[in-house]
DNA sequence: GCAGCAATTGTTATCGGTATCTTGATACCG
DNA sequence: CGGTATCAAGATACCGATAACAATTGCTGC
């Protein structure tokens, strides 16, 4: 029991020193095995592999993360209060964590996820790299975590006091691209519906501004909070309420477009003969909507896939640029 | 620069024995002190901790990990397969994430993120367990995983063979909630759509079958693969098609019975007055869906944070039974 | 026959913490 | 005043891997 060969560590399975007594080798010999290091014989090598495998011998990670000073861990920092609030509740996020993930365990890598109130859980700082999801990830969160010292990449908009890296898809261009959609089908009072206090609204109603005031034409602003079908509607009812003329419409997310569009219906007008409606985020639903919703799609997907790329970059010490994904909008009925 | 004192580690901090020296005592003190043991004296424990504070000494992580064989970490593993099935591109895999998380978190400990296909990733053994997310979990999956020795929960339904403690919705409730839903409105003829081959979707369609059975009343099935929109409505098509009458439908999702209301709106048939509908989820836009969307609601928060309960109270040595979340039917106006 | 080199394997130190056992100092007690 | 209890802090070993350097062997070439 006592004997050192017969030792066993917590998980139950063996040490390298046990393989290596096993073996008839030294621990640095198994090591260069598993590794398929070029330094041991072929022969050794096969025959402690398979002596490995025979035994189920599971290296200790946390042994060797010491040792290498390297975690192989990217910590992923997400937003995910549950309020109403566009966050991890929305489906995107995860596929957005879909695209790191798979980005990350191709190249070695896990993923630690935490959520930002937790992520003082110590663990983040046995990562190698950081990467910080979340509404245009709030400054103050960057700031704090920025004092770790870790590679560290963004999603969002891009700010201007940025020393880090940022990614995120072309908010500024998919503002751009719906202005000039309405401006081809000769819309003229065109409304924005969204809370632009999030950095990436921001940068939508800002390219859908620019972009119409090449024609003159100065959009208007709804403001709201929520993302919901709710609100959309409660926002278009308000504007008729108030009697401001309207003939199109981009609600920076495809759930207030919903209920904008059910609302703009239930008022007797037409869409899109009256009103030209057009959301944000090209929802799965989107297309099924009656009638089938033109929406901007972002590819969230890639966009993790390009963060992941970017902390990979920047953990083996090469340059890594901000950089903002095409988005496309996509025409249906509306 | 070579002086030991000076030495840094990877990530630009002091090491405890730096920290020591600055503090003029022995690292072991520092441990004490920064671990809030009582085996130092108060005014040491003080002065350590400050001097901690003010060179920003961070506690090297893997090396902890090493020495006390835990990592305080819970490896979470999803299928993530980018398919039109039903998988992580749910948001509600995600809300479990975040009931895990919120519940994992508060004990202090972290989330290590895995796909199935990357879980080789060799990080997953250092976990202290492992909940196994994704649809009814397979039992190859299981197996795998099992091999590992580790604490482990699954979400799912619970099988036959189960050794380990698997945690899920009481989905054969939720099957006989809206049977007997069905049978109250004096329905005769139901239709299940569904992709019965997932052992969650399964144990749904048995309930219904079940608590019909009551009544003399055999439902139809209709397989669908696809948890979709367009899914849903080509199951109806069908079912007028082949001249089929039915007069009620329980989809085992949301989108699914979306789907279905339109077709059945589509072929002139009312909704629900000639045919009753219910899905399944509850998922946010049901509601505000015309008409609104029965649904069955499930508790996925909760379902996240009894899973993560269950982990920790095997990782700490306690028993843990397996359970079923009771669900609840939302009548609205289908 | 021996320097020189390549191919293998081993020895020792080290990563940065924490558990165990000891030691030193002070207080307390009869 | 001797002996013990109590508190604070240190010395040492150890967790399980890998890097750097050293050592062994066999073979080549002159």
């Amino acid at each position: 029991m006592s004997k050192k060969g017969a030792r066993r560590h917590a998980s139950g399975g063996l040490t390298m020193a046990d393989l290596a007594q096993l073996a008839g080798v030294s621990k640095i010999t198994v090591s260069r095995a598993l590794g398929n290091s070029p330094l041991v014989n072929a022969q050794t090598r096969e025959r402690i592999q398979a002596l490995a495998r025979e035994h189920d011998y599971k290296l200790n990670i946390s042994a060797r993360n010491l040792r290498l000073r390297r975690s192989h861990t990217v910590a992923v920092i997400v937003e995910m209060k549950p309020s109403t609030d566009r966050t991890m509740f929305d489906p995107y996020p995860l596929v957005l964590l879909g695209g790191i993930s798979q980005e990350l365990t191709a190249a070695g890598y896990s993923v630690l996820l935490t959520t930002r109130q937790g992520a003082s859980a110590a663990a983040v700082q046995a990562a190698d790299g950081l990467i910080l999801l979340g509404q245009g990830a709030h400054q103050d969160a960057v700031r704090r975590f920025d004092k770790l010292n870790l590679p560290m990449v963004v999603w969002g908009a891009p700010s201007a006091s940025d020393t880090h890296v940022v990614v995120g898809s072309d908010n500024r261009l998919g503002g751009a691209v719906v202005a000039r959609h309405f401006i081809a089908l000769g819309r003229r009072r065109p409304v924005f519906i969204g809370n632009p206090s999030h950095p990436e609204i921001f940068e939508r109603l800002n390219g859908f501004i620019d972009a119409l005031a090449v024609r003159g034409i100065k959009p208007l602003l709804m403001r709201r909070d929520e993302f919901t079908v709710d609100s959309g509607m409660d926002a278009v009812r308000s504007l008729h309420q108030r009697k401001v003329g309207f003939d199109a419409i981009f609600a920076c997310n495809d759930l207030l477009a919903m209920g904008a569009i059910r609302a703009t219906l239930d008022l007797g007008r037409s869409v899109p003969a009256d009103v030209s409606v057009v959301g944000y985020d090209d929802m799965p639903l989107a297309a099924s909507f009656l009638p089938p919703l033109s929406s901007v799609r972002q590819d969230w997907q890639e966009g993790g896939m390009l963060l992941a790329r970017k902390v990979l970059a920047l953990i083996e010490g090469e340059p890594a640029k901000p950089e903002s994904l095409p988005v496309s909008l996509i025409v249906r009925a509306t």
